[in-house]
DNA sequence: GCTCTATTTAACCTATCAGTTAAATACAAA
DNA sequence: TTTGTATTTAACTGATAGGTTAAATAGAGC
């Protein structure tokens, strides 16, 4: 049942209050009352929703007496980014060069195979 | 109970087994049971799979007899990608700018208190 | 009309999720 | 040591997710 970190992640951030929570944190480092306030639920729900984030690796947590500061962690955020990568072509190229591109990955597969040159 | 557009595709994007379609589907177009070959589980799991990703808005389906091939739909994918935009500052610029960016936002959040002057 | 292939629907099961309230913990301050 | 503030843990609940098997639907080709 070992979950990739990428589906945590995404599943991390398939919430609206998580999604809310990270929003917040752009502006910087704050404590849970603070995250709390704009929502409706419970503390211990926040705290929840914290603890996924903090688990997804899209936050990291302090100490300060008796607060926990939440920070922005953007690893994770990077790693998304790193995964859409291989869809950009989609939307970001003119349809020449996305057929370049798929001929290129198929090539690429055959290589694999043959365990060829490697250029780069 | 709506749920927004953008916690759908993450919770859509949330499945490896999902991710692992749309993968399959950059080389092209493709039929239910051969994007189910890969896969151990019952065909009508992956056509739940696909549901979900359909109800996301990443694939379209078509109909040739009777065939449902799946299609990748670049939409949300850009919607995901038009999200984390606004986070991209933390891992792509030094922290100088981030700072500045930091100050912007601050900015921009006073002036639209104020409704000013609309430059652009 | 049958029969084969592709795909979906129905009914069900179990685990996990997002929330709740009440109680516990951690530290500060008086 | 009591009190107050910040936060978490525990125990519970209802809804949803992801899988199963068995049956239904859709169209092609005889």
């Amino acid at each position: 049942m070992t979950t990739d970190q990428l589906s945590t992640t995404f599943s991390a951030l398939a919430d609206p209050t998580r999604r809310a929570i990270l929003s917040r944190l752009v502006l910087g480092e704050t404590s849970v009352l603070e995250l709390a306030k704009p929502f409706e639920m419970s503390l211990p729900a926040v705290s929840k929703h914290l603890k996924v984030l903090e688990h997804a690796g899209l936050i990291t947590r302090g100490r300060e007496a008796q607060w926990r500061p939440c920070k922005l962690k953007p690893e994770s955020l990077k790693a998304v980014d790193g995964w859409l990568e291989h869809y950009r072509h989609f939307w970001d190229e003119p349809l020449d060069r996305l057929e370049d591109y798929l001929r290129d990955i198929q090539a690429k597969g055959k290589k694999e195979k043959k365990n060829g040159n490697g250029k780069k």
